[in-house]
DNA sequence: CCTCCGTCCGGAAGCGCTTTCATCACGCGG
DNA sequence: CCGCGTGATGAAAGCGCTTCCGGACGGAGG
């Protein structure tokens, strides 16, 4: 067929191919083909046949490779000094090392990372695990890491670790392995034995959207955050104050007390024992929340506000009293954690977080690690502010006209 | 400093080592110190001075490197065949290649992507270009690519392309050159000096959540899907139907008439000539659909139902009608494109469309370009299907009682 | 004037893998 | 019983880069 294709090193050793060897390259196995199309291009010769390619589908390699050789004769300089030039290493003549980067410049040079980092450089590349890309939460994390790992020039690889069964084939054949420099955990909590994997990788672990002992990390202080939205609801006079919370199986959330803690604390403070009847673990999303609401309207004495864990949650607890004709905040108070851009369309107030922010100081933390010369002492953990964001959803009990 | 780090081959070299070379690898640079500690780790040992590391921070690396020799030695091969064996290359004995398989898997042995590379194989890495990771969309429609990339042994490299600025730079850059096998683009359209730029990187490309001609590709029909939805709101009755377009400056959308065109054809087909007064272009937001749907209704006379070209514009939308004092459907009717899943909390009727599939089958798609021996002669532009949804944001003009 | 010690640079040795080429053992028809 | 094709294997040559070593060179110090 038109796709066949024989090894110039082949060829150019005459025809002295064995026909093994000539029916090995000619028909690519499932998983030559495409190597010997692109990848080996500069190797390779394609020997169209009768059914020529209709579609200009040639090899499409249309860069030439340009290695450090050629910027070294460019500048003429060896290889060694134009590595130890582009590297900013000492002992280099100003003049040389000059002379070095205007021959990359103009020759639009780019080392081979592959090259690089098998000679004992850096990947460059830096892993991020991530229970639910689609969650806006973690999407806006990523995207403030992504800012910060790009200005650093690294690469971002994903990894998604979800379900106990991805976590655990993730831990289990770690494919980050021998990939990255840096591993970035988005908002979960690291097991002992999962730590002592991630230990083995070799490489920086910082962990962000929460706190993780013995990790650099960034997140908000859940407590506090709870305490805001609990303390509102209390202000407003709330008494009998429910709460839909997270549900933590996979222990997605590395502080999954803090904001259920939060709720009891604050109403033993305001003089209110917490009763456990109001607390309805679903998770953590819309319908989960719509659930967990539909649950605590079926007590004899339902609440009269209700405290989600996260936005999400709240909406579909919204969405479940509407249903039930009850109207919000007039029956029924809501409050969220988060400041999801669409707590601003439907009115829910919420306890505001810095997200992408946080996404952000991870990335620098992750900067930190790999260009720093030493780690600090105790990993630092940071927090950052949360504030209260008034809208529609809460009201004083029985504020109904 | 209890930092400081001698290489092993400049100390089993004895202590012929200058001065100057030992100050360079002794004071760690911006770029080296990391790499030091972590990467050449086994190469260097820590001179630790009088202030001992006292966070146990001594070097991580815990896995000892285990080479393809490791494994051919174990299964008692030459690492030629251990490397067919994994290959799966023609030509080794079954017994053989048993053998290596045994040896790796007892080893964990796991080929360094680096070396493998630059001998010739592939790199296993995926860039994926997005414009905005935070939004649902764009995150479902990586959760199923990254599904898939797993299931095929790929990493994901996420590349966010978003404002002009940013998609400049990535094209003038370039940085996913000689980093990846292939390049998925996600929802954008990709014009002739980028595609020539992409082409030059020598891989494999796709598109995803949309058409891109002369790559393969997969996203809906959105043509259809806005007739889907104008179609649903003739049906009802409505004549005065307005339009909340996304704005597509950045070129977001590949076939950003396609929705804007059924609105047309639609009212066309139904014998009312489409008013241009009726369309606002805004942000593909909340924001953007609220500020929209504000200058409808500035109108001297506003339409009696708006078709948005995403949920979340719908739903910016909504809100813009319940602040302005009207009711949704009783008063005007609203319908959107995606089935976000907030848009089921919220009552948004909609058109559906199987987001997460697009990327499994975009996914597919990369594999089969790499695994697949010959490129399809015409990229393949699949077209999944979508569905109406009704929910409770439409009902028939004048329904109020 | 001759060491000694820097600086700057080139040669060369790998990093861990894939692939080619050569080799070897085997079984077969002549 | 020899030559030969065939399948299985090993030795070795790179892939492009970083880094080590030592050589050349020049100025300071004896």
């Amino acid at each position: 067929m038109c796709v066949s294709q024989v090894k110039c090193a082949a060829r150019s050793h005459g025809d002295s191919v064995t026909s093994g060897a000539t029916r090995w390259s000619g028909r690519p196995s499932p998983a030559s083909g495409f190597w010997n199309r692109f990848h080996t291009a500069c190797h390779a010769r394609v020997v169209t046949g009768d059914t020529a390619e209709p579609q200009g589908r040639v090899p499409l390699r249309a860069v030439a490779r340009v290695t450090l050789d050629d910027v070294a004769r460019r500048a003429g300089v060896s290889a060694a000094t134009a590595s130890r030039a582009l590297g900013d290493h000492p002992h280099v003549a100003e003049a040389t090392r000059h002379r070095v980067r205007e021959a990359a410049a103009a020759l639009d040079y780019v080392a081979s990372p592959e090259a690089s980092r098998l000679a004992g450089g850096p990947t460059g590349r830096v892993a991020v695990l991530v229970p639910h890309p689609s969650r806006w939460f973690f999407g806006e994390l990523i995207e403030g890491l992504e800012a910060e790992l790009r200005a650093a020039e690294l690469d971002l690889v994903l990894f998604r670790v979800g379900g106990p069964e991805d976590r655990r084939d993730f831990f289990a054949r770690l494919p980050a392995r021998r990939k990255v420099d840096a591993v970035v955990v988005l908002a979960f909590a690291v097991d002992e034995a999962e730590h002592a994997r991630l230990a083995s990788l070799g490489v920086a672990v910082v962990a962000a959207g929460g706190r993780v002992a013995s990790y650099p990390s960034v997140g908000i202080d859940d407590h506090r955050a709870g305490r805001r939205a609990v303390d509102h609801l209390l202000h407003l006079g709330h008494r009998r104050i429910g709460m839909l919370a997270g549900g933590d199986e996979q222990r997605l959330s590395p502080d999954p007390d803090g904001r259920s803690s939060a709720w009891r604390a604050a109403l033993r403070d305001a003089g209110a024992e917490p009763d456990e009847e109001l607390v309805a673990t679903a998770p953590w999303s819309g319908e989960g929340g719509a659930e967990a609401m539909a649950r605590l309207l079926g007590l004899s004495t339902p609440p009269t506000a209700v405290f989600a864990h996260c936005d999400e949650m709240a909406l579909g607890a919204v969405r479940t009293l509407r249903r039930a004709g009850l109207r919000v905040p007039e029956d029924l108070s809501v409050i969220g954690i988060d400041d999801h851009p669409l707590a601003a369309l439907t009115d829910l107030t919420t306890v505001a977080q810095p997200v992408r922010e946080q996404g952000r100081r991870a990335g620098e933390l992750v900067v930190d690690a790999l260009r720093g010369s030493a780690p600090p002492r105790v990993p630092p953990a940071e927090m950052l502010p949360t504030h209260l964001v008034l809208r529609g959803t809460t009201a004083p009990p029985g504020a109904a006209r």
